[in-house]
Order: structure tokens, then sequence, then C-alpha cells
DNA sequence: CTGATTGCAAATGCTTTGCACGCCA
DNA sequence: TGGCGTGCAAAGCATTTGCAATCAG
């Protein structure tokens, strides 16, 4: 993990007036040792799986803290639960398509693109705070032979994604 | 309404060989008499002050009929509450701009944008299926006077939105 | 010390579902 | 008449919160 990051953790907490503490340390080091998407689900798991006691709670209330600090942003896969994406850090302006049979994302940056969105967003009369283009799409292997071999059954049937921690 | 809308509801209702009712035959009405976004909920309360005597259960289920019958598409606001859009019809390409202050929620259209998110997504292997471009950015009335009149509470504290409905 | 933080369990809020009854085709 | 559709209440999930105990500074 960069160290940065965890002196940007700190520097959040003095300024604030907050208190370090390992649930913090431990989150923060599980959720930064991948470049991986979680939902709070998924990282209670894995710090389980890490030896760390932190609670559901806990989890909960410490994404709001590194939300808040941006280092991490919640992105919206449109399957009931928040997703965190932990990379905007090394790339502040990326942009995700997602593919609407098996849920798979994947993260690009386009230069020309975050140019016209900021174009955009002023000549609507607003200031651009965040960009954040998400595609919906569909994988050439998908429609080519009629099965994703991601493909996830709920979302055939027009439901929700299930939760992808199973 | 635009009289095609029911048409095209009762094709897809017989072609899935489902039933007419007069539940479905309200909602309906009701969507299309507008054409604001809304939630489950906001429709619901828009049902009983027409007199209508539809449960919450069935503007679920309707709901879920209309997305797949392609006469509605969900958005996601990030308000914990799944947000539906009936402009789709009209304007099959339009985006979304959301102010991150006060969740005003800003439709445009784009043909340079298309075009490229178009040649964005079959770049990156996929192939198109819907774009949904959603800025994020903030009015300018709030930057300029250090408030928005419709600024929401919750959302400065990091939070979520609060239910619309109120 | 003192207030921030945690864990637990209970509470919330949106959405889905099981079931018995009613109604369209 | 045979199912599909509906309403109701209960169940499900993700997330938040109240509270007492604990811990950092």
């Amino acid at each position: 993990m960069d160290v940065g990051i965890r002196k940007r953790l700190d520097d959040f907490i003095r300024k604030k007036g907050l208190r370090q503490t390992s649930q913090r340390d431990e989150i923060l080091e599980i959720i930064f040792t991948s470049d991986e998407h979680f939902t709070p689900d998924e990282l209670f798991n894995r710090l389980r799986n890490a030896g760390s006691r932190a609670s559901r709670a806990t989890v909960y209330r410490t994404l709001g803290l590194l939300v808040e600090a941006d280092l991490i942003h919640e992105i919206e896969l449109g399957d009931g639960q928040t997703t965190y994406d932990p990379n905007f850090i090394d790339h502040p302006n990326h942009n995700h398509l997602i593919c609407v049979d098996c849920g798979k994302v994947v993260e690009f940056e386009d230069t020309h693109l975050d140019l016209q969105n900021d174009c955009l967003t002023r000549r609507l009369g607003f200031r651009p705070v965040r960009q954040s283009l998400r595609i919906e799409a569909a994988c050439e292997d998908l429609r080519n032979e009629g099965n994703c071999p991601d493909l996830i059954q709920a979302r055939v049937k027009g439901k929700r994604l299930p939760n992808r921690k199973k």
C-alpha cells in the first residue's frame, strides 16, 4: 500500500480532531492492498479473513469517513448495495463501463471526453465537480455467442444483480 | 398522455400472455401524465391522490413490468431509492446532470457526446446498449452565494439524500 | 480525564414475497 | 374455468443508530 495514503488519512483525522484507531488502520490496509471495487459486505469479509475484529457498524462508519477524506468514491452499480472504488487517487478522472448482462465493470480514461463533459456542464449553468461517465454496454462475447460466461441469472430475468459476495 | 404509449404496453402484455388490469392502466396514466422523474413512493402517493386503490406491491410489480417493456428506465440518483424516468421514449439518448448539493437533475442531449461514447464503448470491446452519462456538478448559484436554495441538509453532512417525498 | 469510537442489537427504509382471494381472457 | 394479478402483512437486505463500555490523546 502506498504510504501516502495513510498520511492522507492521518492528516484528515488530525484536522478534524478525530482519533486514530486500529480498526481504521486495518480497514485502510485491506482496501488499498488491492485496487478492486468492493461493497461494505465484501470488505467486512476480507477483514474477517485477515483477522480483524472490526464490526460491520465500524466498517460502514469508516467508509463514510474515507469518502469524506476523498480516499475512496462511492459508485452506483445498480445492484442494491453501494460499491466503493479505491482507484480515484491514481486515476482521478476515470470512468466506468458496466456490462448490462454480467455486471462486469471496466475502468477507462479519456481526456477528450473529460474536456467535453466539462464544457457541457458549464454550458448547462453548472460548475463541474466530479465527472462520472457511466456507460452501460454488453460484452461482445455475450452478443456473439448468445451467452456470457459471467452472466448472472437474476439479471436476465430483469431483476437486480444478486449480492456479488457469493 | 400519448396514445402510442398505451398501445406499446398492450402489445407487450399480449405478447407475454399477461393481462390488462385497471391498476396497470391507472399507473400508466399517472406516470405519463407528467414527464417528471419519480420514485415508487411518489408514484404511490400520486395514485392515492388520483383516487386509485392500487397497493404498493402492485406499484413495484408494475414498475418492473414497464421497465421490461422499455416504457420507463431506472436511473440511480444515489439516494437509496430507485428513481424512474419516463422520458426515454421521446428522448432515447438523453443524459443526466445531477447537482451534488441539492440533488437537482437536469436532462440534456448531445449528439457529439453520443457518438463519442459509442466509439469508446466499441474500442473497449463492448457493444453499446444504452448510453447513460451521469455528470455530477454543482449549481452556480450554490457556489457563488455559498448556499443553494434547494440544498438538502443531509447532503451537506455527506449523507444520503433523504426521501424526496417530504 | 473527556470526548471520540466501538460493538451490539434494535431500528429503519426500501423492496420483495407468500398466500388467499378476486378477476381477466 | 384456469391462471394471472392484487392486497396484505410478513420477510429480506443493506444501512443506520442508540447506548453503554472502551480507548486515544
